[in-house]
RNA sequence: GGCCCCUUCGUCUAUCGGCUAGGACGCCAGGUUUUCAUCCUGGAAAGAGGGGUUCGAUUCCCCUAGGGGCUGCCA
């Protein structure tokens, strides 16, 4: 087999979308695992459509992933250029090539001519009429108008366009590794636009140049191009290239949590789901990403290779070297899948508890210092290693563990005080508070021992005092063990806590009974 | 509407003619933790329907139904 290369050509008409995510890993994951190269390809033929800064967005949320290109507009190899604007020039001969030798043809007309010939044509059987065999004769074009007419608006300088000449009454076969064989009659293609009126290419033409003389092997993208690789295949053939043709690989599609249809933007943004790998913002737009809902990258991609693709084992966590290394487009499957923002979570829990505490306090810094403290290295990295299995998200870190860097301000559960909190225990929990306090070995182990002791000693229960103590110091029923809590808060800090936390349960106590 | 693609637990999926249909997420119950999370154990939960082919179909074929994609001088 000749060498495998295989490209991912967004289109920098917006943020880069989560299923295009994924056409980049199965892109770079097959490139990798066969030691092929992995290409990017800008596809901005559409200049009405190109969006500042997309580009731009494109390549860092890439980076972010850990998908970066072997060749690209960043990194130019010998196949360059990378944007097929900066291509613009190679198209037209090509447009050309095909008008002489009979398999394109020039079209003169309008875009209202267009809209009134899909109008007047419309029957309730056919709602969309083509541009083709059955229509052309009717229209503009070098097919319908006289040679002598033809010439005349060519110097006149009238807009054309090229379009593909589709003969009826043939088959054309291909293979997709995904799905298999596919057919489709050529009566049922249209007449493609190729050459646009600005002698830019449409995605057609230009795609089938650029595989070409980029020497692409192999076509991994979206479903939704499914229905118009017929018309690829008899650009490759007109051309003569159809020897070195790309093998297809379409990936289903990632459908929506709930219901139906392709995920969209608009509905990430509906319900608050994550639909972009980083945040976008534009004059019109803000979209929320995967990376500032605080998801790992290596979560995020795990996640995203089983949507679609499954190794046919039962291990579900791969890192990148993994995933290499399974990786087969042949277990690719066929239909489209849910986009489950709950295993996402999932996944992502599990590459926090697997991340070691100096990346985690890392990760975690950011929306710490966001809350104004600074805590030392090595006080955050005690704090990731009590915390690391309880959170999913790096969101989530500071709501959990705000009580290690700041005074606890109010206290989540009300209900124990109201149920167990007994004022007249008091001088007890306050000798208490003295016996901690006077600890000289502040570890978690000897907390523990001295405050079991402690409570065996005075005739108290568990209940009526470990509760206490952790709502004093952590303002939270729930949390890692509240002994290595104080430890790593410090004596001081702790016995500040509980001395104002046991005041504060009598007054709550109080007021709880009144209302 | 037409064309193409698809169809196993709620979701992601395994099964390449022998199935007591396996795993994961989520859910429920129990255990560990006198908390929470983690972890462990158990549970409920599926091959759209109808025809064939076959000794035997979730698996192969056909039809129906349902879903999705495409149907632009957008990609």
């Amino acid at each position: 087999m000749s060498k495998v290369r295989v490209r991912f050509a967004p289109s920098p008409t917006g943020p880069l979308h989560i299923g295009g995510v994924r056409t980049a890993l199965y892109n770079y994951l097959f490139a990798r695992k066969t030691g092929g190269t992995y290409i990017l390809r800008i596809e901005d033929t559409d200049r009405t459509r190109y969006v500042e800064g997309a580009e731009k967005y494109i390549l860092e949320s890439l980076k972010w992933c850990g998908l970066n290109p072997d060749e690209s507009v960043e990194k130019e190899g010998d196949y360059g250029p990378y944007r097929q604007s900066d291509r613009k020039g190679m198209y037209v001969q090509y447009a050309e090539q095909l008008v002489e030798s009979g398999h394109a043809y020039y079209a003169f007309d309008t875009p209202e001519e267009l809209d009134k010939m899909r109008e007047d044509l419309k029957t309730p059987e056919d709602p969309s009429p083509k541009y083709n065999y059955a229509t052309r004769g009717k229209m503009k074009n070098s097919l319908s108008l006289s040679k002598e007419t033809v010439q005349k608006m060519m110097n006149e300088g009238v807009a054309y366009v090229i379009r593909l000449l589709v003969e009826p009454g043939q088959e054309i076969h291909f293979n997709d590794i995904v799905r298999g064989a596919v057919s489709f009659k050529s009566e049922e293609l249209d007449d493609k636009v190729l050459l646009k009126t600005d002698k830019m290419p449409t995605y057609h033409m230009a795609n089938i140049v650029d595989d070409h003389f980029m020497e692409i092997s192999h076509v991994i993208r979206g479903e939704e191009w499914l229905p118009s690789t017929p018309t690829h295949v008899l650009l490759y053939r007109f051309l003569g290239w159809e020897d070195t043709m790309p093998a297809f690989c379409h990936l289903p599609l990632i459908l929506k949590p709930d219901g139906k249809g392709k995920l969209s933007k608009r509905y990430g943004a509906k319900v608050g789901i994550p639909v972009f790998p980083m945040n976008w913002e534009s004059d019109t737009d803000f979209f929320i990403g995967f990376k500032e809902q605080g998801f790992l990258p290596e979560a995020m991609i795990n996640f995203l290779a089983f949507l679609g693709w499954n190794p046919g084992t039962e291990q579900e966590i791969f890192n990148n070297e993994d995933l290499i290394q399974a990786f087969d487009l042949e277990r690719i499957n066929k239909s489209g899948a849910r986009f489950d923002i709950q295993k996402a979570r999932w996944f992502n829990q599990q590459y926090i508890m697997q991340t070691n505490d100096a990346r985690l306090a890392e990760l975690v810094r950011p929306y710490v210092e966001a809350e104004g403290h600074k805590p030392s290295e090595e006080y955050l990295q005690k704090v990731c290693v009590l915390m690391k299995e309880r959170f999913e998200v790096l969101t989530e870190f500071w709501g959990n563990s705000k009580y290690f860097f700041e005074d606890v301000s109010e206290y989540d559960n009300q209900k124990v005080i109201r149920k167990k909190w007994k004022p007249e225990n008091r001088e007890k929990m306050h000798d208490l508070k003295s016996t901690v306090n006077r600890l000289r070995i502040f570890t978690a182990e000897n907390i523990e021992e001295h405050v079991k002791k402690f409570i065996e000693e005075n005739e108290l229960s568990f209940g009526e005092v470990l509760p206490f103590i952790r709502l004093a110091v952590s303002g939270t029923t729930k949390g890692p063990s509240i002994f290595e809590i104080m430890s790593i808060i410090g004596e001081d800090e702790v016995a500040k806590r509980l001395e104002k936390g046991f005041e504060d349960f009598d007054k709550i106590k109080e007021s709880l009974k009144n209302s």
